[in-house]
DNA sequence: CCTCCACCAGCAGGATCCGCATGGGTGTTC
DNA sequence: GAACACCCATGCGGATCCTGCTGGTGGAGG
């Protein structure tokens, strides 16, 4: 399972990281809202885990409200020392979906994030994928950047697809022709640079800060930070 | 919201449910776990609120493993007594999807109601049409008939959509050229006669009930009955 | 029986799409 | 700094796929 968390205070933050990578979970972790609510928005996650007071502008609660501005459904467990039946209140109403309070036992941290994370499972086949201000959507089989429609081919739609699945992830060569060509060989040619590149022109023209990047010598990978 | 609750103490039961009526919710009541099963299993509920004890063999742990066994995916609040973390592991893990401990403040009972109940309600946009045992698939864009692939082309799915989308209702061939080749004059031919023709070839071939019926000076229809 | 409407097979033009090769650029290594 | 590996972009050619039209046939309705 993918997690997010959010957390500043470094030493609850290694402490909870540790435990649920134990658990057998992926876990990424951001110090403050900001880049909290960026990883959140440009990757896909299962599950996010947020303190509920950040320092730097973005809180927990506001970085809720500006996801579920945009969309953004992932599940959210609130993290807080604010014990206050308000300020838990606060925290669901903002749409968030847990609230647990520290200190907290570690077991009842996992067991509400797993909890979280099984929901979402029950197949909600999902119809569109969006990283950053880039969408694809696979019922009418349309991307958009910023709004305004990109015409892309079937195969480039399946690359941009298997792209935006594993957003924030390197994906090689040997996966895109696995899954996007149904190769089970090396073609000996540049097939898939090809492609990339004539996604590159259609998304990333015109924008100054691509998506799409090259990882050397391993392969490509979509995210919006630079 | 539709809620059920189950609780065997009376007079927590009366204060929740009046609580959550208030809000704008409808309540139905059960005071034992046997009780609250049969309605659970047999109607649809958005949120299950249930005392992780209850009298007479079925708790709460019992009642959610039950129901999820059962298929039935309806999120769970857990309200209990049972303050050690053991317990409320032990119920989130048997499915739950929250844990709240008595004595509680009801504004947060409400609002984690209200959080577990928003998730699924997220409007589900339809992906899949079907009529009789012909299936149409807007995300993967497949047809299927008795659970036999069927390969269709363009403008064939988008015709076949249409119909489906209409199915039952008599649909004029201005409506076709209109919705499905965006013609907004008459071409003088026989376009849309053919790929009828091509649809039927595909979908009823070695079917004794048709499914694409002919309106005569009217349009077509696609329906199950002959 | 006659007429009109609908059906279907075949055909051919066209457009789309895709993959390859080539030449140029950039980062890396020795 | 030179050689190398990796990656990028563009143009081209081919092949497939798709689509719409025609024209003859069948059947329903009057």
């Amino acid at each position: 399972m993918r997690i997010l968390l959010v957390e500043d205070d470094a030493e609850v933050a290694r402490f909870v990281k540790k435990g649920l990578q134990e658990a057998g979970h992926t876990v990424e972790h951001a110090a403050n809202g900001r880049d909290g609510l960026f990883l959140a928005a440009s990757e896909g996650f299962d599950v996010l885990v947020l303190d509920r007071m950040l320092p730097g502008g973005v809180d927990g609660v506001r970085l809720v409200e500006t996801l579920r501005g945009q969309g953004n459904r992932s599940p959210v467990l609130f993290l807080s020392a604010l014990t206050a039946v308000d300020e838990r209140v606060k925290g669901l109403k903002a749409g968030g979906d847990d609230y647990l309070t520290k200190p907290f036992a570690f077991a009842e941290l996992l067991a509400r994030v797993e909890a979280l994370g099984r929901r979402p499972s029950a197949e909600v086949p999902t119809t569109r994928l969006k990283v950053a201000d880039l969408e694809l959507d696979l019922l009418s089989r349309t991307v958009t950047r910023a709004g305004r429609k990109i015409d892309v081919q079937p195969r480039e739609f399946r690359l941009l697809e298997h792209l935006m699945r594993h957003a924030g992830q390197v994906v090689t060569r040997t996966m895109l022709l696995e899954k996007v060509w149904d190769y089970h060989f090396d073609p000996q040619t540049n097939v898939i640079d090809v492609h990339v590149s004539r996604l590159r022109h259609k998304l990333d023209k015109g924008f100054d800060r691509p998506l799409i990047h090259t990882v050397r010598n391993a392969g490509y990978m979509i995210r919006a930070q630079a």
